[in-house]
DNA sequence: ACGCTAACCGGAGACTCCTCCGTTTTGCAA
DNA sequence: TTGCAAAACGGAGGAGTCTCCGGTTAGCGT
């Protein structure tokens, strides 16, 4: 199965991708499916097959960058104690999703849906945050029987319910909260 | 300002939540607004000028019923230590909004949109939180230095992030994550 | 009782999302 | 080359959200 997609296929599929992120950036994460397709030269039709959902597109144009986010953990642990480097990934964490505010709302589609379309950036955070806990957990500066799709799940709704940009400082005291949440010791 | 409504809008308006409210509990919360204004026999106009928006109607079909909610707060602190009263307030807000599907949703627009369509209900779920954080501070169990706003906040993100019933597990371990914030000792 | 005006009513219409399915194209096999 | 299924294309259309504004009505002042 998933045999190659054929060429016209493929072709279409990265315009859109182009032209997504294009049109994200520049008309904000809300412009009409038909706007972008259009822009890309195919039919509505098109991108719905390619994307089903406008969070599936959002996902995948985004999907490179988000990597980047995951790829910042092990850079931070080598620069700051390990705690602290779990501190400033959620930092990372609640900007990015806050700066592609799209996001946040594929970010919660999924969640609603117990949605697999996101599963590859989704594994991709979890092992960021893994590494993060564990590193800091070796460290003895965090609790050791916490689970990280848990926190995981928990940076998502703190940034979902601080999406105003006004409520940054907010975000910054929730994260602070979870961190401590973090360092307690069960009795 | 805020003149008395006239006397015909004062019965649609009525009309328009007894309706609305017997909708949501049968047909979920996406129901359509043109259904509900149909079956209160009024046109969309009129609906949408007494309830601007989808998440206004909900917010005033549910207002009654989220006042209970704020109101079980000084019964469980007179049960049970105020710790474990605020714990087990929190564990109310969560399934009530995970009961009120559209509840949830209702709640981000707002958050999202920093909005004061909400504002009755916010602050009387301020004051609950509030009175609990108080109660649960001067038994010392608690710290102090927590602000009520964003008790209230975290707990409508982790509603947000954990709105599938499946996930009502994570809820309670997030919930018990957050009150290990709270009553972490700042060094 | 009767005007008159502010306030309310309601549906047509502009948009968007997403689906469905007849038409077109690709690229493998003969 | 040529034929031909399988796969992809694309737009018409159903459903929903929300706005706008001409028509209607309530209820105050006389």
């Amino acid at each position: 199965m998933t045999r190659p997609l054929r060429a016209d296929a493929q072709r279409n599929r990265e315009r859109l991708l182009e032209v997504a992120a294009q049109a994200f950036a520049h008309d904000g994460p809300q412009v009409s499916m038909d706007a972008i397709a259009k822009q890309a030269g195919v039919g509505i039709g098109t991108l719905y097959r390619h994307f089903p959902t406008r969070e599936a597109l959002v996902e995948a144009a985004y999907r490179k960058e988000l990597a980047r986010l995951c790829d910042a953990a092990p850079g931070l642990l080598e620069t700051m104690p390990p705690d602290r480097a779990v501190r400033a990934w959620m930092d990372l964490f609640v900007e990015y999703m806050s700066t592609k505010r799209g996001m946040a709302d594929a970010l919660r589609a999924v969640i609603a849906s117990g949605g697999n379309p996101f599963a590859q950036s989704r594994d991709r955070l979890l092992g960021a945050v893994t590494t993060l806990l564990h590193a800091a957990a070796d460290a003895g500066s965090v609790r050791t029987d916490v689970r990280p799709e848990d926190v995981l799940v928990g940076l998502g709704g703190i940034s979902l319910a601080t999406a105003d940009p006004a409520q940054a400082e907010q975000a910054a005291r929730l994260l602070d909260l979870l961190m401590d949440g973090l360092r307690h010791r069960p009795t």
